[in-house]
RNA sequence: CGGGGUGUGGCGCAGUUGGCAGCGCGCGUCGUUCGGGACGACGAGGUCGGAAGUUCGAGUCUUCUCACCCCGACCA
């Protein structure tokens, strides 16, 4: 175990929050509830920025960026968005401060603004009030935008990542002249997250729809991708909402159609967040610290020379110039570790709790015989490789990782997702360390209640894919059309 | 907003009936070490979260206050 780390048998919580902090990820802030990214743990956010956003190009998307401030009048549109966000918005009140007579400052009351402004929770509201100008005609849609920004919720309990008063994100927000053209989009997009969170970032996900009570505020659809935590606990790692004529009626937004008809636009939004970085470090990181997927690791392969002398050092550094060219030639990124201050042992460690995928050691010893110890981070193997062809060894070997973490959690996945048929089956898997359950509910608001009351999970989501099996439901009896799936959740 | 807890060198903590602010890690210099978090010697670093009070004397007692953390209700 690595050093001042606690086990996540001992206490996963503490696990995850000592994790955050010893790997350099992020910490907190001189702010409540707002954490500083620290820039290995930035690294890692803008690899997935730069994948994600070649995504949406790549479907057509083009970004943009809207303020950070939303007229107090905006958010009050939409009857139901507002409701969902009120109660956790900072609100901005005067726009000027003075020096107060006792020394410091304070807010200069005479410097009100007329109409107060609310610091975004979301974007929709000043998005459609700009898309009404945006939009006259068919020929102006679909309107593809996205944008990458930060916003604002004030939680009341926050966790680095995992729910932070401020965090990024990107809100795409899109126009369309038909329902079907903006459900196409949605789901477009939920395929999008979905092969991110698999492909990168190694983690399987069930994409699935939100019942009415874990929709987004204003969206007539919400459909999510959830993910399987290694404590038991689904964690919604992103979102995408039809919300279908909801803001253009709101906003006023219409076009005219080929026929000369004026309708509403019809719309979609989605997002992932930095909670995307708690996912990514809860996904696969064991008791020695981060095991990060190699497509999204910052450092691919880290090498330390292992040597008594400056004269050795030497004679391996030149050794390693040779193959850190290879690895770069391979499209593989290296570190070199040269630092004399830190001893093999200690970078060894240190390297582990980054969660860097593949450590090669060189010492005398590799230059004699022409090899390199490589040692990977998932299945902490060591193994010596001759010196010739390393990067060709190395990238198929860090393909090998990214293939087998995945594996590795959608075992764990499958381990832990179970059929209750009984209320009481689902009660003792909930309570006997959680997991996905796949249970049948009859439909009803009240039902769902229920059952998160009584036992604290919550319907994560109707699955899209998989058995479309009708049942009765396990609280009331009554015909459900399938299972639904059922977790505790972040 | 309820319940619990913590504020003392950069970090983690100790500090007894009130009596010279300490320990470990880290940091600096030098030397020996270096294939799994090395060791020795010397050294730097603190108005004890803040304010008021009690006292000859407060890290310690009293009152107020601020901040943060953990557990719940709300949430991506």
């Amino acid at each position: 175990m690595a050093k001042g780390l606690t086990s996540r048998k001992e206490n996963y919580s503490q696990w995850y929050n000592d994790l955050v902090i010893k790997a350099d990820l992020a910490e907190n802030s001189a702010v409540r509830g707002c954490m500083v990214i620290k820039p290995y743990g930035y690294a890692i956010w803008e690899k997935m920025q730069a994948v994600l956003d070649k995504m949406f190009k790549d479907t057509g998307h083009s970004n943009a960026y809207f303020p950070l401030f939303i007229p107090k009048s905006f958010l009050s549109r939409e009857a139901d968005h507002v409701e969902g966000f009120a109660k956790e918005c900072a609100v901005v009140t005067h726009y000027r401060l003075k020096s107060s007579p006792g020394g410091g400052i304070e807010v200069d009351e005479t410097a009100k603004l007329e109409e107060e402004l609310i610091i975004r929770p979301t974007s929709e509201t000043i998005i459609w009030s700009t898309y009404k100008n945006w939009i006259q005609s068919y020929r102006d849609l679909p309107l593809l935008i996205n944008q990458w920004a930060n916003v604002v919720r004030w939680e009341m309990r926050t966790r680095l990542f995992l729910r932070t008063a401020e965090f990024l994100w990107q809100e795409g927000h899109t126009a369309h002249a038909t329902k079907d053209e903006a459900i196409e989009e949605t789901l477009k997009i939920l395929d999008i997250y979905s092969g991110f969170a698999e492909n990168w970032m190694a983690m399987p996900v069930i994409k699935g729809i939100k019942t009415e009570n874990e929709r987004f505020a204003g969206a007539v659809e919400t459909y999510s991708i959830e993910a399987l935590m290694q404590d038991g606990k689904a964690l919604q790692s992103g979102t995408s909402h039809f919300l279908g004529q909801n803001f253009s009626k709101a906003f006023d937004v219409t076009f005219l159609d080929n026929k000369g008809k004026l309708e509403h636009v019809w719309a979609s939004s989605w997002g992932v967040s930095t909670r995307l970085m708690g996912a990514l470090i809860m996904a696969h990181s064991d008791d020695r610290g981060l095991v990060l997927p190699p497509r999204l690791a910052p450092i691919q392969v880290v090498i330390v020379p292992i040597y008594k002398k400056a004269e050795e050092l030497s004679v391996i550094s030149s050794e390693v110039e040779i193959i850190r060219q290879d690895l770069i030639a391979s499209g593989i990124s290296v570190k070199y570790d040269d630092r004399d201050t830190y001893k093999p042992g200690w970078k060894f460690a240190e390297y582990e709790l980054k969660g860097v995928p593949v450590r090669l050691a060189v010492g005398s010893r590799d230059i004699d015989n022409r090899t390199v110890e490589v040692a990977r981070r998932d299945t902490l193997e060591k193994k010596s490789y001759p010196m010739d062809g390393i990067g060709e060894t190395v990238k198929a070997l860090l393909e090998e990782i990214q293939v087998n973490i995945f594996r590795k959690a959608q075992d764990f996945r499958s381990r832990n997702t179970v059929a209750a048929d009984s209320y009481q089956e689902f009660k003792d898997i909930i309570e006997s360390g959680g997991g996905f359950v796949l249970a049948h509910w009859d439909g009803t608001r009240e039902t769902e209640e229920r059952i998160s009351q009584e036992t604290k999970a919550t319907i994560r989501c109707i699955p899209l894919d998989g058995e479309k099996v009708p049942g009765k439901c396990i609280v009331t009896g009554k015909p459900s059309s399938q299972r639904v799936l059922f977790a505790k959740a972040y």
